[in-house]
DNA sequence: AAAGATTGAAGAGTCAATCTTG
DNA sequence: CAAGATTGACTCTTCAATCTTT
């Protein structure tokens, strides 16, 4: 509790903050001005393109898109008014349900991914070669290792 | 608007919306854990204990906190209400307002701070040498700088 | 009782419109 | 009309409570 960060990890911890909110601004507003709805969206059918079935069930999701269940389950209902998703019941486990891509859903997530694959250049990728986007990520990915000292 | 992004690029977009999202989540769990409003807040606070007469205009604090103007007054709305900040009439300008830092305010700054600093060394600079740190400081200043092609 | 999932109500962010002053 | 700031309505997130099935 009284361990103090040193000034460099201070200003790292600011960057990342800052450097992460102007990155996916910039690059939902650029989804925003083609006309499509936002990244979660994309996440949530990316997932569910990625794993072969193109049906999961929302505890998987909650692991994989870092939501809570709550959120979880509004994502599903929003996607699912829209059409690009659909809910079904789940046969092992009477208590769970399944989501499924719908062929709409999987058109969306391809015409997304073409706007966003150029956000991504034009907010993140040309302002690094290859080697600092290496480092950058591996240097990220510290961060996204669950390890905490209890 | 077809520029693709390198493998590297797009991991590095990947895990800075990841890690980001990880560590902020942690440094407010631990934030509200210890009783204290959310980081938003402390911003709000620092950005007017920094400047030097303890007041801003709130057109000077969206600049500062990456926030639009609706969201800067609400924010002050909440923060008002709580009494660690207040408003006043602006002489220069009668279209402006002028936020000031209140004691209470001050002394919830400094208390913040505390638990605050302990967070981002558990969540961050526990993970870095001060070489690294720097390193991933350096990285993300080129996502800050506002510099995009017309 | 625990796990999967949903829901109502409150909190916070976003959009468009508004009001006031320069 | 433009700039500073606020407001109403809507969307999304969060909290706590609930329901069903294991």
């Amino acid at each position: 509790m009284n361990d103090k960060p040193s000034d460099a990890a201070i200003l790292a911890w600011a960057r990342l903050m800052k450097a992460q909110r102007m990155a996916l601004n910039a690059v939902e507003s650029d989804l925003k001005a083609a006309g499509f709805p936002p990244l979660s969206w994309y996440d949530l059918l990316l997932e569910l393109h990625r794993c072969g079935s193109r049906e999961l069930r929302p505890v998987e999701i909650e692991g994989r898109l870092l939501l809570e269940q709550h959120n979880v389950s509004r994502l599903i209902d929003r996607v699912e008014r829209s059409g690009y998703v659909v809910r079904r019941r789940c046969k092992e486990d009477g208590r769970g349900q399944l989501v499924a891509l719908t062929e709409e859903g999987h058109a969306l997530m391809q015409a997304m991914w073409l706007v966003y694959r150029s956000a991504i250049e034009r907010h993140v990728g040309r302002h690094f070669d290859d080697k600092d986007a290496e480092t950058l990520a591996t240097l990220l990915g510290k961060l996204i290792t669950p390890a905490v000292t209890p």
